[in-house]
DNA sequence: CCCGATTCCCCGC
DNA sequence: GCGGGGAATCGGG
């Protein structure tokens, strides 16, 4: 699965230009590694719009190709996960995620 | 207009 | 220094 393969589907479900950049960076983030939403949206231009990153990652039209559990609230603490957060720790888990 | 998988600032102790 | 409460900010129904 390569990254434009993702923009091309990304760009059929006629998202905004900053939910796209989000889900890429999503996408692009590395295993092992956890990112913050406000880390998220800061990578997208939009620092403050944390808020709406969550919401996106709820609306996730990718979930199978999109780690939306590596994406993590900032300090230490775990965010939200649709699928529970239980298996969300469990995920980062087994992923070794330090950060 | 109201809400949400958040975050930061200001008080009070 | 720590914990709680409220406001700010973005997209969607």
């Amino acid at each position: 699965m390569d990254k434009e393969r993702v923009r091309t589907l990304l760009l059929r479900y006629n998202l905004t230009d900053f939910e796209t950049k989000v889900l890429m960076r999503t996408f692009d983030i590395p295993k092992g590694k956890t990112v913050s939403y406000k880390q998220l949206a800061a990578s997208c231009g939009r620092p403050r719009a944390y808020r709406a990153v969550g919401n996106i990652m709820h609306k996730n039209p990718l979930p199978l190709i999109i780690p939306c559990h590596r994406v993590v609230a900032s300090g230490r603490k775990i965010g939200g996960y649709a699928y529970g957060t239980r298996m969300k720790k469990l995920l980062l888990k087994s992923e070794g995620a330090t950060a």
